[in-house]
Parts: structure tokens; sequence; C-alpha cells
DNA sequence: CCATTTACGCTACCGTCAGTATCGATACCT
DNA sequence: AGGTATCGATACTGACGGTAGCGTAAATGG
């Protein structure tokens, strides 16, 4: 066998650029918000022509969820119990959501999925399939009762970060933490 | 003194149409989402020429959120201790936004303002004054604080509305109440 | 070397929407 | 009547998401 590459299709081959358009997306939606980050402008400062973003992405809110899905990576389902899985799966969620760059795209690009159809629909066929339904079988839990409880700390870090501008501070996400672990009911456990 | 109607401006009077505009904005709100919602659509609903809108808002923005803000009302806040005006206020406000127009609407303006600064700028100036910063004086707690448990309550309820698209469950509604109150510190006390 | 195939950059373009400008008509006052 | 300010209608600008077409660059196989 020496098809360890999948038989290279016929043509031109893309060219790297995903990761310097994901790198810009990130930037700009983080430096401007959703709305005025343009893909014109993305697209400058990925140094691409803006049809190749056409080319590759079928949106723009496509190529801003993919980005965000590639800047966040798979949430980790570590730990014994339920409230050990949920706890440690919170906690890097909230970390996750305030590193510079990500939280506040996040933030934007949820923000526009509430008053747009067709975002709602890309993101939540593409960032509840990976994140929330693994953790509502990790979990084992009804469907509403997990979703309510990532949402709690979901949806409160990101409405904060848009009505202040800034990430939320890290004793209030300890707090926020704390609050819907002890609501869970078991104790989060050691490590 | 006969002034009671404090010297009227010459010219023709404006015709009562902010409640028709304020009724369509409203609908209109609710049933496409902030963004699809033009100013357009939102004249022809009223009955009511753009220009005419543009004449009395000077935008979008202006427009909705003085529609909300006319929609939701004052909080009332009343009550002996901390625990019961906050108790109160977070009930009432889950209440108004669990309403069929009022919530949706205000879901995807509060989307719109985190990813478009202009609005943010309104929201944050028209809508923090009289609540948030009515509650916190109410309730004698340094502002951080007080705004956290705030945004729990609005934010949890607004994310939730935009990812699912529909109003949460009351019994999320009172579980989220619960949450909050309790980590608070005070027990609500009766009525 | 050459033909083929695909990707890229560039420019021009379309449709939509927020917001503005203008003009004639209308409603109120003195 | 004359003055003043609002209203509706139409037309327009500018920005943005997304598309079409063209010439060119990079890979393949013969």
């Amino acid at each position: 066998m020496t098809s360890a590459t999948p038989a290279r299709p016929p043509g031109r081959p893309r060219s790297g650029v995903n990761a310097a358009v994901f790198a810009a997306t990130l930037s700009t939606v983080h430096e401007l918000g959703y709305a005025p980050a343009t893909v014109d402008r993305i697209a400058a400062a990925a140094g691409v022509a803006k049809t190749t973003i056409y080319r590759r992405w079928p949106s723009k809110g496509a190529l801003v969820v993919d980005c965000l899905l590639d800047a966040f990576g798979p949430v980790p389902l570590e730990g014994a119990g339920r409230a050990e899985v949920m706890s440690s799966a919170l906690r890097w969620i909230a970390a996750k959501i305030g590193e510079p760059g990500v939280g506040d795209a996040f933030a934007g690009v949820f923000s526009d999925a509430v008053s747009d159809p067709a975002l709602r629909e890309i993101l939540s066929t593409r960032l509840q399939d990976p994140y929330r339904i693994a953790l509502q079988e990790a979990l084992g839990e009804p469907e509403d009762r997990v979703l309510f409880f990532i949402d709690v700390v979901v949806g409160t870090l990101l409405h904060r970060m848009g009505m202040t501008g800034e990430p939320m501070v890290e004793a209030d996400v300890a707090a926020l933490a704390e609050m819907v672990l002890s609501y869970f009911g078991d104790d989060p456990g050691p490590a």
C-alpha cells in the first residue's frame, strides 16, 4: 500500500492559507465584533482574495463558525462521577472562553446567531453536536436539564462579555461554576 | 396660569403614530429577528413612511431599544431585605422576558448589541441606567456582584432563547431563580 | 514540452439594507 | 392669508454579502 496519501486529486493543490484565514478571522472578529468584521477585511488581513474565501466556505457565518471550532477544540470529558465530569467540562469551557481572542469572537458569533436564523442553523448543527450532546451523553442526564446548565455558564459568560465588552473577571467565573455545581447536587470531588 | 399645556410649538403637530410604530417594531422583530426586521418592513407594518421613523429616531437601534423600554416598563423594586428585593426583581424580569413578544424581541436586540458597538452603546446607556443601577442602589451591593447576578438571569434567558428559538420553560426559569437566590445568601422570604 | 485540471487573484457586478435629501402636500397657529 | 413644522413619496448614496468571468499559477500525466 503506497497510498498513505489517499490519491491526491488532479489539478493545482490548495495553498495552505486556511490557518492564515482562521487567524485573520479570529483577530478581526475579536477586534471589531462580528458585523463590522467584513469578509473584505478578513481577506485583506489574511493576504487572500475574497473569492478564495468564498471558494472554501459557503458563507461568512460558516467561516467564522469553522474558525471558532478550530480555535476551541474538543471539550475534554474526564472524571469519575457526573459531578466530576460536569465540573471539569464547565471549568474548561469557562477557561477557553476567557482566552483573549476566542471568547470575544465567540460572543460576537453567538450574538449574531440569535437574530440570524441562517447562522443559528449553522451553530446548532455544528456546535451542539460535538459539545452539548457529548456532554449530555457523558453526564447521562435528561437533555433539557443538561442543556440548561450549560446555557447557564456559556450564556452568562457571553452575555456579560457582550454587555461590558470585556471578559468576566476570574472571581465571577469561579462563583458561577460553584453556583451551578452546588445546584447540580453532587460535590465536585478532589482534583 | 392657562399654560397647563406648555406652550405648544408652532407648526403641524406630530401625529400619534408612535404607538403604532412600537407595535409594528415589536411584532416584526419578534417574528423575524433583529437583522431581518428592516426599517422598511417596520414602516410598512406601521402604515408609516420610512422617513417618518428616521425623523423621530436617529437609527434602527435607537428605535428598537426605545420600543423595548416602552414594552418592558420599569422594574418594580419592592420588599424589605436585600433578598426580597432581589427575589421580586428577578422573578419580575424573568416573567417579563417570558412574555410572547417582549422576550423574543429582547433576545434579538441583546444579541445584536454584542456584535454592534453602536447598539451596545445605546443599550448600555439607556438600559443599564434605569434597571441595573436602580437595582444596584436598592440592593446596596457592590456593582460587580449585583450586575453579575442580574447577568446570570438575563443572560441565561436570552442565550437559551437564542439557541433554541423558544422561550425557556417555566421550570427552568424557576430553577434558575432558585439557584441564584440560594447562592445570594438570604432566603427569599414569604410572598 | 505540452495538454489537462484545479486553485488563485483580480475586477466587476448584483441585491439588500441603513440612512439621507428633496419636494409637494397637509395640519395647526396667529 | 401667511408662517411653521410634519408627513408621504421618491430617489439616492454607501457599505456589505455573495457571484461571475477572466487571466494566470501550480500541480499532474503523457
